[in-house]
DNA sequence: TCAATGGTTCAGACTCCGTTCAGTCTAAAA
DNA sequence: TTTTAGACTGAACGGAGTCTGAACCATTGA
């Protein structure tokens, strides 16, 4: 998953970066809003991270232009504690949660991973898509309420298409939310963790769970269970 | 495990910072609130001994900016004998547990131990994990009822965790909690250490219970036997 | 002073996983 | 049917991360 991290604190700015990098994310980073407003431009982010107190363009501003250029993904907010009005008005700009500050971050990578989650249309923290469900913040996933290992990269891009499930994702999309800019380009990873994730997950090619589009992408087929059906 | 304490009195930390550092705890000592909140904001503590009657800014004070900047270790406030608003102030700002004033060290000592394994979810004084089981008041562990000689830091180890079982816990968590800060960081100490750890636990290598999650650390996998199961 | 104990370092072995490559297969277009 | 671009797959590679045995060192108590 790719996330943009717009904060003006420097120490803030790298525990957030190292933390999130570590946790697996693709990290875009600035310092400022102008810089932070070229690289949600330029790439697509799946979650936004923004400090309202910023310099130069402020939060809230930038976060109208980005949603003014066209950028959905969602954007968690950082305010100061008791400034509420900042809090209001960044939500109505178009951000969708706020922390505030000094937080948690094992709160911050709670309300990031939720925002994703609610972003593919899944409203339970398990994702659950015919037999294989996938658990984010264990970070397992079960076939058949079976334990299944994954390595990272196989585990991230199933995360992908679980998230949008259903959608057809291309190789150069899933390719730029899993690694950054600076990625050779015709390499044919993506074709072997596909590969290797059908194998894992579907060891007897029964169920087929992704199904390929050919010249287009992949798509995790199976139906969502979702949770209205309780 | 990582101690930190916060008392005006010379003596009295000395006397805590010698014990608890005899019994393996690294110590982040503080004489004022002032220091001991830098301290607290710094470094990760398992557990905090805060004395209510402090110069500058109060005990009480200390513990709210504590919980504020959102550390969640647990508290054991010391205070004056009769002063009880005091003791309810001090829960109520966040500390979990209190000591009056004077105090007999193995009274703090069980009580440290109770808020240290009870932040890990832990009711009873002996945590149990499969055939393993650590008893924190006698520093023993045993494995299918056969005790363990285990030397101090693999104790120490093992310790933290099974407070933390089911986590992923990095390397650097675990020297951070063992080792007070200046320590040299690319040995591979922990590795050694689990190493041996893992041959004295379970030596016909059959019920392997520390998992190594490559690029992450280690996890203890062995389903935790809880008291609610009785 | 010596032996025993336990912590630390080191180097080499080993393992795992991301990546590449080459050859094969497949589906759609010609 | 033939052609061809795109997709799949098994095997192999290389580097990073991890493990391990042995050596080394500090401390303690006899």
């Amino acid at each position: 998953m790719r996330m943009l991290i717009i904060e003006d604190d420097q120490n803030l700015n790298d525990s957030l970066s190292t933390h999130f990098k570590d946790s697996g994310f693709v990290i875009d980073t600035a310092l400022d809003g102008q810089e932070g407003l070229y690289l949600g431009k330029e790439f697509d982010a799946d979650i936004g991270i923004i400090d309202l107190g910023l310099p130069e363009i402020s939060g809230i501003d930038v976060i109208k232009q980005l949603r003014d250029a066209g950028k959905q993904f969602p954007i968690l907010i950082l305010t100061a504690r008791d400034s509420w009005q900042d809090k209001v008005e960044g939500l109505q700009a178009g951000a969708d949660d706020y922390v505030t500050k000094p937080f948690h971050l094992p709160e911050v990578e709670a309300r990031v991973n939720a925002l994703i989650r609610r972003a593919g249309g899944w409203a339970q923290p398990v994702m659950q898509c015919g037999p294989i469900a996938l658990d984010t913040r264990s970070e397992t996933v079960t076939v058949d309420a079976e334990a299944v290992e994954l390595t990272s990269y196989e585990y991230q891009v199933l995360h992908y298409l679980m998230v949008n499930a259903g959608k057809v994702i291309s190789k150069t999309e899933l390719t730029e939310h899993l690694y950054s800019q600076d990625y050779e380009r015709d390499s044919n990873v993506i074709e072997v963790f596909v590969g290797r994730l059908r194998k894992k997950l579907d060891p007897t090619n029964s169920v087929k769970p992704i199904e390929t589009i050919r010249g287009r992408g992949y798509r995790l087929t199976l139906k969502r269970k979702s949770d209205e059906e309780e």
